[in-house]
DNA sequence: TTATACTATGTCAAGACTTACATATGTAAT
DNA sequence: ATTACATATGTAAGTCTTGACATAGTATAA
């Protein structure tokens, strides 16, 4: 089992779900995550059901191409079950712009607070972007109790992590560019 | 040339340095936001000098086997300087503790705790390592002014990002084990 | 009717990355 | 002596991932 498997059978413990409709997902804040292109995941779906994680139905459609619907099977339940108490190996982070930032005393400062700039920026949107989906996770569930068993709450956890590390890095794009302004000025 | 391609050069920069001693770095500050083994970073090196970025001399030593010495070039020290300052392309993230959260409702609770915890503790450690770390970069440069150009400033912005992304999981992971421990108890 | 876009499912080649294999020198401890 | 460990450099097999190629049904708007 790889993690791209893990992380569609947690995606299917919810509702059946098509390899298109997994793949939009990767768009939500899940796949902010973990993030998998459709050329990755119909074959990990064939895999799945290869292993009996998961099954599938053709569901025809009269407004759209027919689809595959996927189903977790109880094997595949259980799997997920196993995998997600069990300790994680760490997963190593890449971010190619705290690589820049490592040798942005070779670049041109102006050049440095442009891309600093523009970075703070992205991450700026994405925080608002992860803001409203929060918002709106809230006012679905202000009203029930919302408790780790409710559906919805994966996503919620999801996006606090989502909002705390967006948060982080505009702080770090803006300290960054203060002092760049100020290493310029001098 | 791929990212890993720069970020030898961006070490190459400071000074000559060795494959061995470059995955060496790979264990310091800048190696935690772009990791490498030393079987990915040889042929990356020979291929780093067949395109001219870097150059190298057998250097033999007596109390060890001898090495080989990568210096950068001035063809290579332009292509780093080139990529520094070119608008980044989203590097995605890949978190596998995240995608465990997502799916957190269907675990027992007791065994999601104790995760969560183990976790908690590990990024309390590195965010520990950086900020001893971080206060060894300061006293160094108390005295002297520190600036975008001095040496070690890299690792100085570097530590930044590192010590606020480990804060701020550390607090996610300690959200999630409080919430987990109220669900539990009702 | 033509173009555009969204839905839907796949394959393939190439590159990135990991794990394991493989070798060799020198030091320090048992 | 032998073992273990750090230094030092590589290769090879296999997996993960991306980007491009490929096909096809349906809807909407110009």
């Amino acid at each position: 089992m790889t993690t791209l498997g893990y992380a569609l059978l947690g995606l299917l413990a919810e509702r059946p779900l098509s390899g298109y409709d997994l793949a939009q997902q990767m768009k939500t804040p899940v796949g902010f995550f973990w993030h998998a292109r459709h050329s990755q995941i119909y074959p990990e779906l064939a895999r799945l059901e290869a292993d009996g994680m998961v099954t599938h139905a053709v569901v025809e459609q009269y407004d759209r191409p027919d689809k595959k619907l996927y189903t977790i099977t109880e094997a595949g339940l259980a799997t997920l079950k196993e995998w997600l108490v069990t300790p994680t190996a760490i997963t190593p982070i890449r971010d190619e712009l705290v690589l820049k930032a490592y040798n942005l005393g070779l670049a041109d400062p102006q050049q440095a607070i442009a891309l600093f700039r523009a970075e703070e920026l992205r991450h700026r949107e994405q925080l608002a972007n992860y803001e409203v989906s929060m918002e709106w996770c809230m006012q679905t569930y202000s009203s029930e109790q919302f408790r780790f068993d409710s559906p919805g709450y994966g996503n919620y956890l999801t996006l606090r992590r989502g909002i705390g590390y967006e948060r982080e890095y505009v702080e770090w794009c803006a300290w960054i560019v203060e002092q760049l302004e100020e290493y310029s000025k001098s």
